[in-house]
DNA sequence: CTAACTCGCCGTT
DNA sequence: AACGGCGAGTTAG
């Protein structure tokens, strides 16, 4: 399994690396049924065969062959199936149990204040910079109080405008801050120094799916409904739904571990390829093998 | 037995 | 009043 082995040599590969991946596991996941060799996975990201078993090993830690066994439609079904055995005990006990990786538990949300919230940020001073990342590049901002918002984007003047857009009366400063760097280590799976802390602004209910969210520890999944639930609003999965899309801070509030109730994936606000792509690569990290034998 | 469809849920804009 | 990152029940194959 190796996890903690280092994953890149140099930074700025990590989003070549990732776009070609995510190519990858798309056209592994649309022709998982006809169990594409190497061959057919490498020519179709045109790499060679060999340097793409290595590239992708070095990304993921497992070989292509084992990876592609973790993502297929019947997977999904899989761990829903595995999910409804032992789901409470699981979430509830390895969540509170503070041992191992879960580092989501270290994650708590400070909701904005009233004040905050109305006035658009007025006063706020915000910090935020571009990073790549594990998944794709990252546009990650915070202010004094904690991480408020962490967007995966294409077109970085786009992803600035959006976070402007969150917070039009705030003062924007691009500069590097000590937690930004915490934020790119929960997303590759790597411990914290610091205690991680969000600012974030949303309703109460919101706030309260969000902390549900916070519950579901790394490589297990979830559904809308099951979130609704602990919402106290058993009914509400829909709007369930677009809370969990409303997340201002991607990966760290993990809206990729709900899937729907009847084993689909959903939807993903930064598309379903890179969903799945989280899913499997967290699930790859615990299973060297999950899902042998029962594909199709 | 699945897959598509319908219709109800409920918090936001 | 309309619209979703949904779900349960129903129907068509």
């Amino acid at each position: 399994m190796g996890q903690n082995r280092p994953l890149y040599k140099f930074d700025s590969m990590k989003d070549f690396h990732y776009s070609t991946i995510e190519k990858a596991i798309r056209y592994i996941r649309t022709h998982f049924k006809d169990q594409p060799s190497l061959e057919d996975i490498a020519q179709h990201v045109h790499v060679s065969p060999s340097h793409f078993q290595k590239l992708f090993t070095d990304w993921a830690g497992v070989s292509p062959k084992s990876f592609l066994s973790h993502v297929s439609v019947n997977y999904a079904k899989y761990l829903l199936r595995e999910r409804q055995l032992s789901l409470f005990e699981t979430a509830h006990e390895t969540g509170l149990s503070g041992t191992g990786r879960l580092h989501d538990l270290f994650v708590t949300i400070e909701g904005m204040t009233p004040g905050e919230f109305k006035n658009n940020g007025q006063h706020l001073n915000i910090y935020y910079d571009a990073y790549p990342s594990l998944f794709g590049n990252v546009l990650i901002a915070s202010t004094d109080k904690g991480i408020c918002f962490v967007h995966f984007y294409e077109n970085k003047q786009k992803a600035i405008e959006n976070l402007r857009n969150e917070f039009p009366e705030a003062t924007f400063k691009n500069e590097k801050k000590p937690s930004h760097d915490d934020v790119i280590k929960v997303i590759e799976g790597l411990p914290t120094k610091n205690k991680i802390n969000l600012h974030v602004k949303g309703s109460p209910f919101r706030l309260k799916v969000w902390n549900a969210l916070l519950s579901v520890p790394e490589g297990q999944l979830t559904t809308y409904k099951h979130i609704a639930v602990q919402a106290q609003s058993p009914d509400a999965s829909r709007a369930v739904g677009s809370a969990i899309g409303a997340n201002p801070v991607a990966y760290l509030i993990p809206c990729h571990r709900v899937i729907r109730n009847d084993g689909g994936l959903g939807g993903y606000m930064w598309g379903p390829d890179r969903k799945c792509v989280m899913i499997a690569h967290e699930k790859s990290k615990y299973y060297e093998n999950p899902v042998t034998g029962i594909l199709p």
